[in-house]
RNA sequence: GGAGAGGUGGCAGAGUGGUCGAAUGCACUCGCUUGGAAAGCGAGCAGAGGUGAUGAGCCUCUCGAGGGUUCGAAUCCCUCCCUCUCCGCCA
């Protein structure tokens, strides 16, 4: 959520932003009025409730209350009924009301963008920043990850689909180990990077998944039950991002980093057709997630460091990738600038990406309420959030299965997951 | 799921209808004191919103959340949520 003031202040920056988005900038307008109109019906509330409250006053001090209570009544008696119709117009126009029209404009409002993101309206204007590794020149047809696993034995499709439907895999055998072996790296390489490891619950409520806002614009990929009210987590951005909600830290714990490994749930409506077969795109997906809670002033310097983090991964695992920087109009709706890491996939003959990593500067911090004081005395301050994956499991197990694999259909593993495997060699 | 207890400021903890947004202690900030420090003394110290100049001041709201009673609610009533103890069930 944007700061309704600075909105007022600098109407000409949002608009900007939005037109910059690709978006239609005029809801500015709308917003602004329906802004003016809270406030002016806000401060008529407020001036009669003064006027009760001065009398109410006077009666506790009279000296003879009830017979000061008897002489104000028909005074306050009307003065509580002009309360109850202007704050009845007043909640109608309030921010804090669901379902007001100001709400509703400002729950649609994306982020700011960061002066540094390149303009442009789709993934075509993306720029690459870095590139590591070359793709490999196979001297025989290389073959997908879904044959590649099948024939190992190691993902099944088939039962996953018996079981669930379409878009789930099962993992069996060495490929469940290596999956596990991967998430434990993943989170090894956190921990060594200062991330604290939460296990989160991967069930929230309404109010925590608006919070990091998800609710407004993705609210039909989701995987809810309605009757608990509860919403499956997409990604774990949104517990780890809403886990310090309403809390005021001290400025030497920040930056505050978490990582989180678990499962992420979403629908993919909008995605049918897309990468139907294989791990690509799954209604039930692992990944591990890096989020950090940053002080304002360094969080553009965050970002590169959570980027870097989420990088080193995959030149670990010697899996050839590079780094692009969304335009603006691929940017999404929380970030004000967002890095991809993309990681080379000869089924695809392209990179994909594996980790999207962003700035939210305090767009998610202002609804969830994460401030910190930089100073014992001083007032508390928004923090800024960033997340980024650390990596996407299954993505990472495509890369490696169809980067790795050998002639004769067998993969080798890199020197990096020893640990972390039972055997390098699958096949 | 059942029974009981409880949810108050950064923390602890008073407050059972009237200048209570809230005693006191701790923490914190500033000052005095000191060669310096500790102790001591004095002052300050919740958040959000509106109005004003992103100042001062003024005003509104907030004592788990939402309703209600009342001229007036942290305090009384109702609903819900959460925590703790015991019981039941259960991975």
């Amino acid at each position: 959520m944007l700061d309704i003031a600075l909105i007022r202040r600098d109407p000409d920056r949002v608009r900007h932003a939005l037109v910059r988005r690709g978006l239609d900038a005029s809801v500015i307008d709308e917003l602004l009025r329906f802004d003016e109109e809270y406030r002016s019906a806000l401060t008529t509330v407020e001036r009669i409730k003064a006027e009760k409250n001065r009398l109410s006053a006077a009666i506790g001090k009279a000296p003879d209350k009830g017979a000061a209570a008897r002489e104000l009544q028909p005074k306050i008696a009307e003065l509580t009924k002009s309360i109850s119709e202007s704050e009845e117009r007043a909640r109608g126009l309030s921010p804090a009301e669901q379902g007001s029209p100001l709400r509703a404009l400002l729950d649609n409002l994306p982020n700011l963008l960061d002066d540094s993101v390149p303009d442009g309206a789709s993934e075509a204007a993306n720029v690459e920043v870095r590139r590591w590794g070359e793709p490999r020149r196979f001297d025989f047809a290389p073959k997908p990850h879904w044959e590649l696993g099948e024939r190992l034995g190691i993902l099944d499709f088939a039962r996953a689909a018996k079981l669930s439907g379409s878009r789930f895999a099962a993992l069996t055998g060495a490929g469940a180990q290596l999956a596990r072996g991967l998430t434990a790296f993943f989170l090894d390489r956190a921990a060594a990077r200062g991330y604290a490891e939460v296990a989160p619950p991967l069930l929230v409520s309404r109010e925590t998944m608006w919070s990091t806002g998800q609710l407004s614009k993705f609210a039909d990929a989701m995987f809810a039950d309605a009757q608990a009210d509860l919403f499956l987590i997409p990604t774990a951005e949104v517990p780890l991002t809403a886990f310090r909600s309403g809390e005021i830290l001290d400025a030497a714990e920040l930056p505050c980093k978490y990582a989180a490994a678990t499962p992420c749930f979403r629908k993919e409506a909008g995605a049918a057709g897309k990468d139907t077969r294989g791990l690509m795109r799954q209604h039930q997906f692992d990944k591990v997630e890096l989020v950090w809670l940053s002080r304002p002033e360094a969080s553009h310097e965050a970002l590169e460091t959570l980027t870097e983090d989420a990088r080193s991964l995959l030149e670990e695992l010697e899996l050839p990738h590079r780094v692009v920087t969304l335009c603006a109009g691929d940017t999404s709706f929380n970030a004000a600038k967002t890095h991809d890491v993309e990681v080379w996939i000869p089924s695809s003959d392209t990179y994909r990406e594996i980790s999207s990593c962003s700035n939210c500067t305090d767009f998610q911090a202002r609804r969830a309420a994460i401030r910190f004081r930089r100073e014992a005395a001083s007032k508390p301050e928004l923090v800024h959030t960033l997340n980024g994956s650390g990596l996407a499991i299954g993505r990472t197990l495509i890369a490696l299965l169809e980067n790795n694999q050998r002639a004769d259909g067998s993969i080798v593993l890199p020197k990096a997951l020893e640990p972390y495997v039972p055997t390098t060699r699958l096949g």
